[in-house]
DNA sequence: TTTTTTGCAAAACCTTTGCAGTTGG
DNA sequence: CCAACTGCAAAGGTTTTGCAAAAAA
């Protein structure tokens, strides 16, 4: 399997911090990193590699697709982008301050609600002493059928 | 978003049954179908499309891997047969008579436990009546780390 | 015989990789 | 200047689709 080569979360903030600390762990600033990140901080919420390269929030594309992925698996190795998998659908990255965060999805409307992790305390409680697991919310989240899509009709019947 | 086409559970225990299933359906209960069925019946757990085109258990292969999809997709429909997402990877198809178990996945060493729903339904609760998501861990398990990668270096230093 | 299903080929979708040329420091 | 980075092209892994040939009823 790919591991996530997530180093610690930092808690990089701006443009200028980001910057420091590519440079501190030896990377360039290039301009591609710049727009990359310029993206994910204008972005409401986890976004996909194809939106960043095609210019997210009405922000500059950063260009070729390849070279986003790249720069989002380095950003998020040096800790400042994380990445989750809301059900089907491409992966999608956030800065790694705003990805202590953690999501619920609704499988059928696809909506997104992002929870503190606080307010998953007790879940995560329960299921470590129950099952050894300590869950990854913030990575894989919690996939289910909001209260609308309950009530709806299933498309078979 | 591609929606999971899949009826209600049937109760399908044995080939005899799904053989009926199919004909009550309209469907008709061919070679390569018989034989996708048979290796689900014979799989310790959740396979992929591509173990059971290739011969899954000793079982003779159900032959071309589009066609193989296509059969897990039609068998999901009438309800005979579920799939679940074990974290990354090909999705995992399970007769739906066994699938009512709901999974617990440990994202680095991939193990893969499996629970009655009976023993997640403190955590259900919780959710449902906190966030007003019923969540579906038999389709998008709780991924997580458990005991033993907890303490292991990770990868990263 | 008629309708469904198959197998093959091709494509779609998401992601990674190789490489020659460009750029940042 | 030189290592790091980019863009392009190509490929890898998973899943879907089109279509003529084959099989089930």
């Amino acid at each position: 399997m790919t591991v996530s080569h997530a180093g610690p979360a930092l808690p990089v903030h701006d443009l200028d911090a980001a910057i420091a600390a590519m440079r501190s762990h030896g990377l360039r600033a290039s301009a591609a990193r710049r727009i990359v990140l310029e993206a994910l901080f204008a972005a409401a919420g986890p976004v996909s590699a194809e939106q960043i390269a095609g210019g997210v929030a009405g922000r500059v594309p950063a260009g070729d697709l390849a070279s986003t992925y790249r720069n989002l698996e380095t950003l998020e190795h040096i800790g400042i982008v994380r990445h989750v998998h809301l059900g089907h659908g491409p992966g999608r990255y956030t800065l790694a301050y705003r990805a202590g965060r953690e999501y619920l999805v609704c499988e059928r409307c696809e909506e997104v609600r992002e929870v503190e992790p606080r307010e998953l305390d007790d879940v995560r409680t329960v299921i470590r002493t129950t099952f050894g697991l300590e869950p990854a919310f913030a990575h894989f989240p919690i996939v289910g059928l909001c209260t609308t899509c309950r009530e709806e009709p299933s498309d078979d019947g």
